[in-house]
DNA sequence: AGTATTAGTTATTTTCATGTAACTATATTA
DNA sequence: TAATATAGTTACATGAAAATAACTAATACT
């Protein structure tokens, strides 16, 4: 009776995941959901491309995400700035100068989550580009 | 002039970056995007706890998955469930009965996707519970 | 004939997220 | 004096997503 390596892996997300039903139980409860208030939160469209943006070029401007980013308008880049800021991704500084200089930056926290949503981004592509294949 | 380890995870999170820039950019000039149509769409509320429950109890039928989930609606489930089957990350399996037997399951790719999502989530939870403390 | 069972569908309403457009503050410059 | 630049805000309109509730199909059982 061998345990082939899907088994196994089975076992694996079967332990994963009973870890996190036992942890956002007691959130659920409590009519807080992490999976929605924590992670569906973060990774609607404008702020995976606020996180991409910032992680490529360091440092920006709050003129220069809006330049970059197509499309997204002042006040939806002013709304996911301050949510990333409230989720400790993003980091602001103002320099109170006139005209107003404000740059935005990921935090450590934001850099390791992008490079692993990105690294989740480039999967999941690999594997629709296989699907398209066949 | 040594390079940091923070310097290097940069330099790898830039790369990545880039990576998912360069194929994704001639999808958006058609009007398509993965970002918001693949990832996006399948980290919603729902699909998060469809897939989590597929994964921790293998296979469902639709009542099932209604009745574990607490809160969704039977249009929503059906709705979600079709998306993920969309996207290759749910089987489902009808066997023509009466009553009706629709049977549902993650497929291999659903599993390795599940699996990847409920770490990031848990990752996520250690930093939030950390944030939390201080 | 009427009821139960199961896996949905359909139509309607409500809510929420997003988009649009105009506006603000303040010093510098022409 | 009026225009310019920057980083937003505010009020309002719109649309998509989600919730609600009622309905359906097919057969077996009472």
């Amino acid at each position: 009776m061998k345990i082939t390596n899907t088994e196994k892996q089975d076992i694996k997300l079967k332990k994963n995941i009973k870890k996190y039903f036992l942890r956002t139980q007691p959130c659920l409860e409590r009519g807080f959901c992490p999976t929605k208030d924590l992670l569906a939160d973060v990774l609607d469209k404008w702020s995976l491309f606020c996180m991409y943006h910032l992680g490529y070029y360091e440092t920006l401007r709050f003129g220069e995400l809006k330049n970059n980013i197509e499309g997204i308008s002042s006040r939806m880049l002013s709304v996911t700035l301050k949510k990333l800021e409230a989720h400790g991704i993003v980091h602001r500084e103002n320099f109170t100068e006139i005209p107003p200089r404000v740059e935005y930056s990921l935090t450590p926290f934001g850099k390791e989550l992008s490079n692993k949503i990105v690294n989740l981004s480039n999967w999941i592509l690999d594997f629709s580009e296989e699907i398209h294949k066949s």
